[in-house]
DNA sequence: TTTTTTCTGCTACCAGGGTTACACAGGCTG
DNA sequence: CAGCCTGTGTAACCCTGGTAGCAGAAAAAA
């Protein structure tokens, strides 16, 4: 019997999860049981992608897995990457906000294991339920935070920052003695697509910084060995406090 | 005597304009009376820049006049404009909904006119308000999604293509037997700023239309010749519907 | 194992668009 | 009126970063 992180989704503890999640963490219990009450469980394989207008019908909550929001482009076949959802995110939120259609994608990263509920329904309950504003609220402003930082960095900072940014928001705070690395398992593909960039221009900075001797890449896996550059690559203008 | 439009802000009807604004358009008279006993009248005047940080302690409602909600880029001194808020606009709704700080410029682009009161003031008159989230959040949608498409279009799109939805989407419904144009006086830099550009490549990109035809530009003033020209343009994937 | 697919490294190419610079127009101001 | 300032037209330059293409490594599937 292995010791299942994302494994064993069946098992997951739904309601301790949601109370870590910034989205329900205030809730009372009984509450949070009533709620969950509506949802019913939904599962997506890894790779499967959905664009918002299908999905657009229900409101999820991810309990494991990475969800990739992305926008794209037909013509070029290229693809931005808004967000990269976790456990304790909900989604589509913008389409729940104001029940327009989103024409964006959503692409299972991993396996998801989500629960779900009508839209009507998710507003219903919102409405119905004030005091979850007092978590929801804020959770919409870092999500708007998120977008709006996106938006700047692409019209003012190179390729090179915006990577350099975008790793260093995703290191894991491990023990501080372990040598830095990312955990999350992102080809360059996903990289590229988080900067609003192509493959080729990742790897093409990852192997300069490598000759440079600031990080060491193996398939899968960045391991930072110059912390300290890597920040002043990345900090050219005072930086947002990232959540959690 | 003059028919002023913008003019003489200190006559402006706040509650008439309010019940137009998206934000405001369905709260009862009573209600909205109240809410404006805890708000009191702010001017700035045309070309005034202030930090996120400062004005983070007070909502600002817009009564008349524009407000550029902008991000920096301290080393090569370029700008995005995130939002162009309106009349009927509230600001800054990221910092209203989660406390922390934002790392923007607010500028106004005419002398403005606003009602405003300290942020914690207007938390407490939300949440004790719950009928206005029918409006607020649908709100709040809107601007996410306004900043996703700007995000998106940034990544994913050429200069022309981003120039002309951004001028299509800024067409005022006039009588549409006049010949189009567009009412907003903003200069290239504006615009630039807009789509994330610098004027150089406005202003070639427009002359570029203009030795086709499909525009005529003068002063402060931009006369569309072609629409149609535009759209296609434009349109290079599915259009979302700019709101009213 | 072999086969297939997914990632990665690397190259040559070139064009969009950003930087800099200057001249002139129109509107303001004194 | 002269002066100033902001907005506009246009040129030369060139560099970032995107496209196309291929070959090998690693992983996954057969």
């Amino acid at each position: 019997m292995t010791l299942a992180c994302s494994a064993s989704p069946a098992v997951v503890d739904v309601k301790a999860l949601l109370h870590q999640s910034p989205l329900f963490a205030g809730l009372d219990d009984t509450v949070l049981d009533e709620m969950l009450s509506h949802f019913r469980r939904e599962t997506w394989k890894q790779g499967r992608q959905v664009t918002g207008l299908e999905s657009g019908q229900r409101f999820h909550i991810i309990l494991s897995g990475r969800l990739k929001m992305a926008q794209v482009n037909p013509d070029t076949g290229r693809m931005v990457t808004l967000f990269l959802l976790q456990p304790g995110d909900g989604f589509d939120v913008i389409c729940l906000l104001d029940g327009q259609p989103d024409p964006l994608i959503f692409e299972a990263r991993d396996d998801l294991l989500m629960l779900s509920t009508p839209m009507q329904e998710a507003r219903r309950w919102i409405e119905q339920h004030p005091d979850f504003n007092r978590s929801f609220l804020p959770y919409l402003g870092q999500q708007m935070r998120t977008l709006a930082n996106l938006a700047g960095d692409l019209a003012l900072h190179d390729t090179e920052t915006r990577l350099a940014r975008l790793i260093l928001r995703h290191i894991h705070h491990e023990q501080p003695d372990q040598p830095l690395r990312l955990i999350h398992n992102l080809s360059h593909e996903s990289l590229a697509e988080m900067i609003g960039s192509v493959r080729v221009v990742v790897n093409r900075q990852l192997q300069h910084w490598q000759r440079e001797g600031v990080v060491v890449t193996r398939r899968g896996e960045l391991i930072i060995k110059e912390l300290e550059t890597l920040l002043k690559k990345a900090m050219h203008f005072p930086r947002h406090t990232p959540h959690s």
